[in-house]
DNA sequence: GCGAGGATTAACT
DNA sequence: GTTAATCCTCGCT
């Protein structure tokens, strides 16, 4: 995984992630999860898009260095997880919407109490629930981690579906969303 | 300084 | 299918 993976266009970065492997470590131990659904978000093209608007505060993290997490709080209760894509003052995500247990799945069920397998990371902010990101990883650079968090790319490429994005109110007509078969 | 709303989830009917 | 929970950020006064 280099900064050329990240540096590209923001829809190109969210088909290639499809697949792709996270390694969470806490404590020494591992979860590893596959990514199976994503969804791109640009900037002044894209209204659904925090950064639609320009740089704020908030959204600092989508203009800056590809490679790094934009994490933030939604609706008061849930964090959404985002790698930050395209040059540095461009500013541009692919939200990690769902992902697949791999290994340690008794250590995201120490997080989601209560629930099976297949829920354990299919939505937003489940995912960031059961891999105990939070607002800590804003700004975490995945291209010069110590290890906590690691992106792996896919040895074969997951075939995958792409739909129009899910929970907006603006830019449906773009079929910015990605979904592993 | 204050009010509105959101890239969601879980618990209802 | 509908709705409440909940808090940070933005944008305007």
């Amino acid at each position: 995984m280099d900064l050329a993976f990240f540096a590209d266009d923001t829809v190109e970065v969210a088909k290639k992630l499809i697949g792709c492997y996270f390694i969470r470590k806490i404590n020494q131990e591992e979860i590893i999860v596959q990514i199976t659904e994503t969804e791109a978000y640009k900037g002044a093209e894209d209204p659904a898009s925090h950064a639609y608007r320009g740089i704020t505060t908030r959204n600092q993290p989508m203009f800056d260095r590809a490679g790094c997490l934009y994490v933030y709080l939604s609706y008061g209760i849930h964090n959404c997880m985002n790698i930050v894509t395209e040059q540095i003052g461009v500013p541009g995500a692919v939200l990690i919407r769902a992902a697949k247990p791999i290994k340690g799945i008794h250590l995201i069920q120490v997080f989601r109490p209560g629930v099976t397998d297949k829920e354990l990371l299919n939505g937003p902010g489940k995912l960031t629930k059961g891999l105990a990101i939070t607002l800590d990883f804003n700004n975490y650079d995945l291209l010069h981690s110590d290890g906590e968090l690691q992106l792996v790319s896919s040895q074969a490429p997951l075939p995958f579906r792409q739909t129009e994005r899910i929970g907006i109110s603006k830019g449906k007509e773009m079929l910015w969303r990605f979904i592993a078969e």
